[in-house]
DNA sequence: GAGATTGTTGACAGCGCTGTCATTTTAGGT
DNA sequence: ACCTAAAATGACAGCGCTGTCAACAATCTC
């Protein structure tokens, strides 16, 4: 049988009220009066009903997770970082995947219709929005007008007052391509990701920083375009390959592209790492699939969950409104030496 | 200003429980009344609120997805198609992944206790259980004693007479031996899944049939263990490709360990497709990522998700008990002619 | 056409909680 | 001891909806 708040105050003998201002840590109560109700709470084994409190209250004790169909992985993990963040304060998460395919089509605004009603029906204290969907105008607008917080992850730029949680991509790239100078490499390839992508031109520059302070020239043909898929890898590293003077390491953005990299590689009997280092970005599971394994760049993922939902539960004034949290760079088996 | 639904009552000129009846497909409402208020409530823009809803009916218009960390693909995909279901009737999906590290500890039961408060607070209308938490005991005791419905996707038996969805595993593995015997292959090897997974006896057992429909022998030494992560492809596969009489085709039961099958054979000089012809199981991403590119199975793991959440939406008793949803045999690459 | 049956509608209470505000208790100051 | 301010507590309404049940209208029956 469950029971309700009123339970609770009958056996302690005090008003629901003040059950109420306990269990929400509500100050002016006295020690006592809040030590016994807790007693009381944990015997009936109570549990406040959500629904009755969000009808009561206009909070819901529920985020939602927006998406908009990155990575499986970045999702999970984006997503377990959440949940993680949600349970230690009571809260739920409830996942909104939305369909950004009307991405341009800045005049038929299906997705924040989409969106308005979904938080109408059912609202939640704030959202968490994932890339690319934290740097779509739609998206970002209905969320505003319906006054509902939100935290965007690794967004391409800031959004005024509002907090935010990113990895610094920059320094990140410019790590990788350091610790390939530092193995002797100076003929070093980068492989540029989507040029949508808010990541895409942050890695590159850390890149040419990296270049630039070795005092390194980066010939023009060893900077491709890709797509942060395989097949673009692919393409970038037969070009890269079968030049006349090809480089000694590969910097792809992304680990899939790095992938197609040393396919490449391994079918043109290019060596890896002895001929060729590829460096990766991202740690996806793919990483530890290659052989040899590959060298990246590990994102907290799971951090940046965490931490967006957190800011949301907080809403903690005080905090920084920029929030950057570290990376790894992860060494394995497919650089080395020249 | 969001309305309610005494703002439509008011406007049709009827009573709210009149209003609250054509919302939610009640009968007994004359179909002029029903119009009317149905116009109403569209140009006023009403949506209910969920909160509300469910205080007062113990509906509570949200179904939650629980998981134990299985692949983050399988589980962005399940989840994928049950939230499309949710959609299509007003629903909300809440994720809730589950710790089992206490799988043995039958007696200790966190889990159990944690599932109980978590439904609780937050009371949904069934959940969807995913491998391996569909046949934990404490997960199906605790939704049991809540009288939570729930559905268990691909459960390694049936539950009494909840309804089920799965895949035919067995039928799925029997065709892609079939296909490779159909490729002139006679001397097939079989690598194993995990020993816990109630997949992995069954995927064995439709290799097995079809090699006696076949009337081929199975050398023993075809048969290897493996646990479905890549390193134990990797080991399974240098034992077979070491063997005085080496098989010429090995069906590897997921995607993972046939990556690992792959990336041995290239590093021992064996060509894929040409001298050895590799199968998988899954349809992961990485089957495309693989060079060649894996034949395997496609799971329909989408319309798991999708049939899962409607089961438990309709609550149809008339339905058949047990759902079984077709699989794909992808033909890629990595397997030819003998 | 009176009575029975079925279909349609509305009044009202109440789901379990919190906000508001009034009331009581305690502590502090002189 | 007295008065004041601050702290602690409780009474009560009401969040937006649905269940119950009673009222009423339409239709059918012989």
């Amino acid at each position: 049988m469950k029971s309700t708040i009123n339970d609770v105050a009958k056996q302690a003998g005090v008003s629901m009220k003040t059950v109420s201002r306990v269990l929400n840590h509500e100050p002016n109560v006295a020690q006592k009066t809040r030590e016994r109700v807790l007693a009381v709470a944990k015997e009936l084994r109570y549990t406040p009903s959500l629904a009755a409190r969000s009808l009561a209250s206009s909070k819901s004790y529920l985020v939602a997770l927006m998406y908009d169909n990155p990575s499986p992985s970045y999702i999970a993990n984006i997503q377990k970082g959440a949940i993680q963040a949600c349970r230690e304060r009571g809260y739920h998460l409830v996942v909104e995947p939305l369909d950004m395919k009307d991405f341009d089509a800045s005049l038929d605004d299906t997705l924040s219709a989409d969106i308005e009603q979904a938080l109408e029906r059912l609202p939640v204290d704030g959202a968490i929005l994932t890339p690319p969907l934290c740097d779509n105008q739609s998206v970002v607008g209905a969320l505003k007008r319906l006054k509902t917080p939100y935290v965007p992850v690794a967004p391409s730029s800031v959004h005024g007052d509002v907090p935010v949680v990113q990895m610094d991509d920059v320094k990140a790239a410019k790590e990788m391509t350091q610790y390939l100078i530092s193995m002797g490499h100076k003929k070093i390839a980068f492989i540029k990701g989507h040029p949508q992508h808010s990541a895409t031109p942050r890695r590159f520059e850390g890149f040419r920083e990296a270049m630039r302070n070795a005092k390194l020239d980066v010939h023009p043909d060893y900077i491709q375009s890709g797509d942060y898929h395989f097949r673009s890898g692919i393409a970038a590293a037969e070009t890269l390959l079968q030049l006349e003077d090809p480089p000694t390491a590969i910097f792809a953005s992304n680990d899939d592209m790095a992938a197609g990299v040393i396919s490449v590689a391994n079918r043109l009997g290019v060596s890896v790492p002895k001929d060729l280092s590829v460096g990766g970005f991202d740690d996806t599971p793919l990483a530890r699939i290659l052989w040899p394994q590959l060298t990246t760049v590990r994102q907290p993922i799971h951090e940046l969950g965490l931490a967006a939902a957190r800011l949301l539960m907080e809403r903690d004034t005080s905090a920084e409104i920029v929030k950057t949290l570290e990376h790894d760079l992860i060494v394995r088996g497919s650089t080395g030496p020249r």
